[in-house]
DNA sequence: AGTTATACCCGGACGC
DNA sequence: TGCGTCCGGGTATAAC
């Protein structure tokens, strides 16, 4: 499900389509979706401008004119596509923001939200998230910290987004095999060598998975070349039953904390 | 503090 | 084609 570098790559293209485009009309067909009536989300966003958009861990904020963010979950399965008059897609649709000849749609949000805030809201509802593994600020001496008397296996660890904020059961996956680690694991019995491959894993599985777009199988758009990449370059998330990349022994299948993932049982210790 | 269970939610995949 | 069934999985919360 949208984890951070998908999400990342939402954000990119979102930005390049729609910043500074005013929502012309709004269209909720899951009352559940938002936090208040159909009635007074629509008259906030009817002829408001989004500004900007921005990315925290698995959230997009959109910045709108009036001051208002409106922040966005995908959750389980959440998706986005932007339809135009000739290019619909036939899948239900929660919400739907039109804008400049464009429109927005929301599918398959189930469990995840798109609810109007304000700033402070917004803040809080990021209070508790962890650091963001992708910016500069998170150094090798940040994780150490952050890992330090950590006990938990490495699994339920990188997907808890107090510890990281942004990491899912994929890429969690793939972390672990960049970093020849056992998902299973236990933080404090790596070795200082092991944290630091486990940081550097936790970078650059993550940008490339935003180089190749993440592995979202939905266009984002008719013509996007980027969404959806990464889902080839993946060494083990439901590569069950093949052959490991590195050392050729068989990539195995294993509930770990209530979880489905994926390793290489011979070259990750 | 970690671990485990549970509720939330429903489109779409699948079986007949 | 059509109808019924069931699964997936991030997050919050509670209980141990």
């Amino acid at each position: 499900m949208p984890e951070l570098p998908e999400m990342e790559t939402y954000k990119n293209l979102l930005q390049l389509k729609f910043a500074g485009h005013t929502i012309k009309a709004v269209e909720v067909n899951r009352e559940k979706s938002i936090n208040s009536s159909v009635a007074d989300f629509t008259e906030e966003l009817v002829g408001n401008k989004i500004t900007q958009i921005h990315r925290r861990g698995k959230h997009l904020v959109f910045d709108l004119a009036s001051g208002k963010k409106l922040l966005l979950h995908l959750m389980l399965g959440g998706l986005m596509y932007i339809e135009t008059d000739k290019d619909t897609i036939s899948r239900s649709k929660q919400v739907i923001l039109s804008l400049t000849s464009h429109r927005l749609t929301f599918i398959g949000l189930r469990l995840g939200y798109l609810h109007l805030l304000t700033l402070k809201e917004v803040e809080e509802e990021f209070a508790e998230l962890g650091p963001e593994p992708i910016e500069p600020g998170f150094s090798f001496e940040t994780f150490q910290k952050l890992a330090e008397n950590k006990k938990g296996k490495l699994k339920t660890t990188l997907v808890d987004q107090h510890f990281i904020a942004g990491i899912g059961n994929r890429y969690s996956d793939e972390i672990c095999f960049a970093a020849e680690l056992l998902p299973t694991r236990s933080l404090n019995t790596l070795d200082n060598t092991q944290l630091q491959k486990l940081h550097s894993s936790i970078q650059s599985v993550l940008q490339e998975g935003i180089r190749y777009g993440g592995y979202i199988d939905l266009p984002l758009f008719k013509g996007d070349q980027l969404t959806g990449g990464f889902e080839e370059k993946c060494r083990v998330y439901n590569r069950e039953g093949e052959s490991c990349v590195r050392c050729g022994s068989v990539i195995v299948k294993k509930e770990v904390s209530s979880r489905k993932t994926f390793f290489c049982a011979n070259c990750q210790i």
